[in-house]
DNA sequence: TTTCTATTTAGAAATATTTCTAAATATATG
DNA sequence: CATATATTTAGAAATATTTCTAAATAGAAA
């Protein structure tokens, strides 16, 4: 897992706005594009983005394809976070 | 605190360097600048970012200007990321 | 006060990001 | 097969970010 990509997914509004939206259940890329004023090419631009920080996952069933969170790359930003702030609590190390 | 301008931050590989940096100890501008092959001007441009993210506190004291992490934020972004996670473990909610 | 050191600000250039429209791809259905 | 729906890709325009150099500011020391 890269930070780098991580983070600069996270940098940007509409892509957090994107995983809340996946946090409650998976959803195509339409149904995800119905919830912003934006066309579904600047919604796949997203999904991409998203999705090559590993911070979704896809799944093509008929001709929609599904997007899911990966909780785990979510897990590693906060241990990142949680070695900044100096807490070793939850830390395998 | 705005999650826009906390993640904007740490989209940036030098910004998390610096962070990471001021884990140790507060350190001046000059001392931050020396870890990096970048001009002041350029450090004092990342720090302004930080510190307008409220991830860093200064404390001016002679002519040089003190950085300090500041893990409230940290732990705030944690927080965020937490709650996307669906882990509501140690959360106030 | 003059000069030196530390840092920031201003402005410009290079690069990256976000968004759009139009076209392409892929699958489903009549 | 032809057409309709869902999504992505390509390319361009607008905007934002990162970096630099040069100049400005502020305090310390001679």
């Amino acid at each position: 897992m890269a930070f780098a990509e991580t983070f600069k997914a996270l940098s940007d509004p509409v892509r957090r706005e994107i995983l809340t939206l996946l946090k409650k259940q998976r959803l195509s890329a339409g149904e995800i594009g119905n919830h912003f004023d934006m066309t579904g090419a600047t919604i796949s631009y997203h999904l991409s983005i998203l999705k090559k920080a590993e911070l979704v996952t896809e799944t093509k069933c008929k001709n929609f394809v599904y997007y899911e969170l990966n909780t785990s790359v979510v897990e590693e930003v906060m241990l990142w976070l949680s070695d900044l702030k100096g807490d070793y609590q939850d830390e395998t190390v």
